[in-house]
DNA sequence: TCTAGTGACGAACACTGTTCGTGTCAAGTA
DNA sequence: TACTTGACACGAACAGTGTTCGTCACTAGA
């Protein structure tokens, strides 16, 4: 038969079981899982995020999944490390470490907060993937070098990571019930949320909660950001207070 | 047939639907499935709470209790309420302010750790109920009579328990993976967790990680409770330095 | 050539939260 | 008194989830 033109142009006899098809779909690996994970989740937020879901957007079954990762935790351990990656810190200068320590921060939470929900990915488990060791690093080199003793520099920067990662999944949380709720402008959802806490705040009995009732405006004057910053800047002041 | 002797003693025929049965499980309420709720959640933890399990427990069927609660998500609000609810406090007295702070993070960590993973609750819902609201009460209140601006002492008191929960919450991570590990004693689970982290951590590349593999010891020398508190102390450090 | 290991993946399993429809009972109204 | 309505209880079923088991195809090594 070679040579007597295309074999494209005889149809395959209907016994005869074609070759596997052209792949048409990526080589699976570890990598693609994760990035179409992030994809996935940044785009329809943790709760969207199934291992059926992301087989089907590569095309195939949840079971392939599983010669790469060997379950949805630890996917979801790999998509926040991968999200960690995306933190980008200027060189350690022990010298200004408080303005580090915030732009650390900051910079954290900014990566979190840009990615959905992720942060509720924390919930798979204690981070020590490549990236969260990388920012580990940097942040206890930072406090040993600007003059901390290793035992306090160590609970100092876990302290201040847990700070950072509890007021991401809080926003996590919001996230998810904006979601839940059919909006897609924060903003719009920011004030519902104030209305209906301080419509609630305002119902309270004030023989009972009299500080609550007579202060709500206060209570709610400020967004997330003044508030995690707040609490940045109150860590940081405590941290200065024990800097030999 | 009346007054021929008890019909006891004559069998009823098999076509005929008996009566139902008179009742030997308690009657549903919205409060008995919260605490059989979280009488489940302490016995095998947050994973082992299911709506049939909860069922089950109260001898029913779990469609019987969305006649009281709507959904799951809101029996968790209620038992996370629940068990704030445990929480004492002592009369507030805000010349003492820093002590009764730190006492309210003592005594709801206590709380919270106290219940397996129930931190992990707090997943479904930013806390409004009558026991969170009661702390809130407590902490903002304190806060501004001991001389805080409304609106500062509403972003501390709300910075503060971001701090506790988030901490419970890391715990219940923990312990999640103690029982998943078939693990009961969490000294056990400790030694076994920091042996595996500070092979890890000794295992990490000197050059690129010069500071966590140089420190091991002190990055693993001190236990939840401990870092807990380091913390609480940051923040109240933090507050005293913006204290009027 | 044969064997073993790896990757791919369909079918099936066990489990979850929830809805729908039906029955029972109690309270209120005509 | 009879009828209606609302609340509660709950079985069956649904839709969805994560995962395992068994089978097939392919590749590399003996």
């Amino acid at each position: 038969m070679a040579g007597m033109g295309s074999d494209e142009d005889v149809p395959a006899p209907p016994w005869r079981t074609p070759r596997k098809q052209a792949q048409s779909r990526p080589q699976l690996s570890q990598e693609l899982i994760v990035r179409t994970g992030l994809a996935i989740l940044d785009a329809e937020g943790l709760d969207g995020l199934s291992m059926r879901r992301v087989a089907q957007e590569l095309g195939t079954g949840p079971a392939s999944l599983y010669a790469h990762v060997a379950n949805k935790d630890e996917l979801l351990e790999m998509i926040y490390d991968e999200v960690l990656g995306e933190i980008s810190l200027p060189p350690p200068d022990p010298a200004r470490w408080r303005e580090q320590l915030r732009t650390y921060g900051l910079e954290m939470h900014r990566v979190l907060m840009g990615h959905a929900d992720v942060a509720r990915a924390a919930l798979a488990g204690i981070p020590t993937g490549p990236n969260a060791v990388r920012l580990a690093e940097y942040a206890f080199g930072l406090l040993i070098d600007a003059g901390m003793p290793p035992r306090e520099a160590s609970l100092a920067f876990d302290r201040f990571t847990l700070y950072i990662s509890g007021d991401a999944y809080e926003g996590s949380l919001h996230y998810a019930k904006m979601r839940a709720a059919r909006m897609s402008d924060p903003e719009d959802y920011f004030h519902r949320y104030v209305e209906r806490i301080s419509d609630y705040l305002r119902s309270l009995p004030p023989g009972r909660f009299p500080h609550m009732t007579r202060h709500v405006d206060a209570l709610i004057a400020d967004d997330g950001e003044a508030r995690f910053e707040y609490g940045l800047d109150l860590l940081i002041t405590g941290l200065a207070e024990r800097m030999p």
